[in-house]
DNA sequence: ACAGCGACTTAACAGCGTTAAGGAGTGGCT
DNA sequence: AGCCACTCCTTAACGCTGTTAAGTCGCTGT
């Protein structure tokens, strides 16, 4: 896809219509303007991964918010700038319904009410674009690191603050664990919160 | 603030030298990029904010947790955009290094080890980021809604799935309790998964 | 008196999202 | 057959953006 070469600030009208063999101003037969196709390519983006990836109706509750944290995340990684896309637009007719309404008939028959499982599915995804947000600052794409990003002299720089300096490892490397020991953090606490389990 | 009238996207080079009697080009002779007075913004922005609520030595680490959050929130919801300026940048200096070496301090006498204490700190940090972002994008300033975005539409067109539909009022409205049902749910997980108090 | 430097200006550039006006092709109606 | 209507696209242009190049003014130190 293109955007995964050129990026989100690279995504420009006149870049994605070469891309298509047309010129700019014939995407404007189509979308309204460029927030429009934004939210229909975010819209297609979750598609990709619901497709991807059909829920199992047997799932516990854990595994359920956890499949689809995981899958979330998976999906943004999968694009460059990923979640930028996802939190500044707003997904076109009902595909997300679907899922959520799975989600939120699941949860509720493992014993949350539904504003509960509503906040729980909330905040999990909340969490989540939160956390590839930043992470896509930092790695654009899997394996490739932005450019200034030195750890070693950040430390460096933090030589009064020792905690924090040794807390960068926490935050700037490991994302795979570290997402994972965050989504665990909010899993316990919506077992221990709404007495679930 | 310039950024409150005309928000993140009208926030020009033009606009910024108009506001200081000055040309455009002359912000280059301050700042290498329109990316460096950005991180300049958000470095003052998050100075205004530890500046305004001095922590306190005494707190228990649930109260830290809860203050900073609070905190955090409040002063990117002071800001249009406030959410999208803070994700969008990184912080010049060490201002926050101080805090942050403030609030690992506190969480470590709490019981907490060094790696836990992070954790804790960045997973709340990146839900509070996560859910303002999501806030700002439905109400760019409190009290003021975006355009086009009818709860009670909709609820019509998600007819088909009426969990869904009624879990809406619990995703888009009243952000202040829902912000901190999600910060409550994020403090019981760590309180369950790291056996502290 | 004059050089040097900091802080600014004017002018210009390529590229952006977007609008206006019009043309080529297709299908159906009379 | 002729013509209208419609879809989908083009070319041209608009005002705006971030950014660079080159030149100008006034202060400071020698």
């Amino acid at each position: 896809m293109l955007l995964n070469e050129v990026g989100l600030e690279g995504l420009t009208l006149r870049a994605i219509a070469r891309e298509l063999d047309v010129k700019a101003p014939a995407l404007y037969w189509h979308f309204k303007d460029k927030q429009a196709l934004l939210d229909e390519m975010a819209t297609e983006m979750y598609r990709r991964m619901t497709a991807g990836a059909a829920l199992d109706a047997g799932d516990t509750w854990r595994e359920r918010l956890l499949k689809a944290n995981r899958g979330l995340r998976a999906a943004l990684l999968g694009y460059r700038d990923g979640a930028k896309v996802f939190s500044g637009s707003r997904f076109t007719g009902l595909v997300h319904a679907e899922q959520m309404e799975g989600n939120l008939r699941l949860l509720g028959a493992a014993g949350l009410t539904l504003p509960q499982a509503a906040r729980a599915l909330n905040t999990t995804y909340l969490y989540t674009l939160g956390f590839v947000t930043e992470e896509q600052g930092v790695e654009p794409l899997p394996g490739e690191r932005r450019e200034g990003f030195d750890l070693a002299e950040r430390a460096r720089l933090m030589a009064g603050f020792p905690l924090a300096a040794e807390a960068g490892k926490e935050i700037f490397e490991d994302y795979d664990r570290h997402f994972e020991e965050g989504l665990a953090l909010l899993i316990a606490g919506i077992a221990a919160r709404y007495g679930v389990d």
